[in-house]
DNA sequence: TGGCGGTTAAAACAAACGTTTAAATTGTTG
DNA sequence: CAACAATTTAAACGTTTGTTTTAACCGCCA
């Protein structure tokens, strides 16, 4: 055992990659020479390339899943009724804590679950909603029950319309920085990034719904 | 010369695909035995696939932006001070009309923009930045002088915000009305959520501005 | 020390990729 | 009809891909 675990060095070094250019375009020897492991460590200890995948995703889906979780009963229990900005406020905390404690980007874990959604890889989809499928729906329950005058319908397009701003804005937070501060001269951080999509996804969430024959 | 010209047929099979499974994911092979042409036709008419992935987007964003330009010139001179849903739904309009009247579909361009943007594919973003940035800037300022309260950071972040929700949920559009169909038995057409992203949009954009210290 | 499971190593595998070549075919023009 | 350019075709090119194989190496317990 070398002076990090073999399969832990992998993991470290297909997050990044996977995250900076893709799965496909992503070789597993690129992944293993950055490792510095061998060539054949991958198929020895994980199958296949999609099992790294999947437990490139297990790995930091796993503790924030269960992190919201835990977040959410806590938040059920102290108050009656759930207020939309604590639930908010709980999954980005949840989502930058969790990550950051662990010395992990959570900008690269947002580009994974944006790449999750848009390269096809129909094995990663079928993992995610069979591994965490409980967790989201607990989530979006309860936002649900946080917003009573908004029908199903139009409230589950609108989780998808905060998941789309969420996951796309911040999976290209850099780009978008980069952008911002060269135009207007001004830094944002992920945080400030965060304080100014809470309000805007509250708004959005909260929207007057127009009326039906209108 | 075949019924169909060679060049446009192997644009219809590489717009398809591409969308349906990325850029990586889709062989040249594939591309050409859909389109029932020679391998080497496509290097032989666009020199690479790069090229072949920026003819696809050059086909259906130059109509776009012409006829968005068009749009966003006819609502200057027509009224004094752009109101912003007539903004939001010139776009709509002419994503929706100008695309269709053509035969092919809008989500299918939704997802091909997502692409653009998740997949890494440097030399993609270079094109559409270099030949359709001065309509995107022209079309954010007449957005941004609609709103005159909102700082230009913050209205640069609820853009991407915008733009995020809208590429994300339509290009998933198929994948999130089979489950709400399953769910709740509604059928969405795109004009309904449309409908729904648009003032859900409107209110993100609007939404009060977090006074600084706070 | 001897052997044994777990791990690493180098090499090779077949398959698929984008691209190029050179010949065959087609279309057009003088 | 002849001749030339444009296009299509089949075949091969060299790389790169994920995966497999087989031997070497390691630490550990009997």
């Amino acid at each position: 055992m070398s002076q990090l675990d073999t399969v832990q060095r992998i993991l470290d070094a297909a997050e990044v990659l996977f995250a900076e250019r893709g799965f496909t375009e992503t070789s597993l020897r690129t992944i293993t020479s950055t490792a510095g492991v061998n060539l054949a460590a991958v198929n020895y200890h994980f199958g296949s390339k999609k099992e790294l995948i999947q437990a490139v995703f297990e790995r930091f889906l796993t503790p924030f899943t269960t992190s919201l979780d835990a977040e959410l009963a806590r938040l059920a229990t102290e108050e009656g009724s759930l207020q939309l900005d604590d639930l908010l406020q709980s999954l980005y905390r949840v989502a930058l804590a969790g990550l950051a404690s662990q010395g992990r980007d959570p900008k690269r874990f947002m580009r994974l679950l944006g790449l999750a959604y848009t390269q096809s890889q129909g094995h990663l989809r079928r993992f995610i909603v069979s591994r965490y499928g409980d967790s989201y729906r607990r989530f979006a329950g309860s936002l649900a029950t946080a917003l009573p005058h908004v029908d199903p319908v139009t409230f589950y397009w609108r989780l998808y319309f905060m998941l789309g701003a969420t996951v796309f804005s911040l999976s290209s937070f850099d780009a978008i920085e980069a952008i911002l501060r060269e135009d207007f001269g001004a830094e944002s951080s992920l945080e400030e990034t965060l304080a100014r999509l809470a309000p805007a996804a509250v708004a959005m969430l909260t929207a007057p719904v127009p009326t039906e024959g209108e």
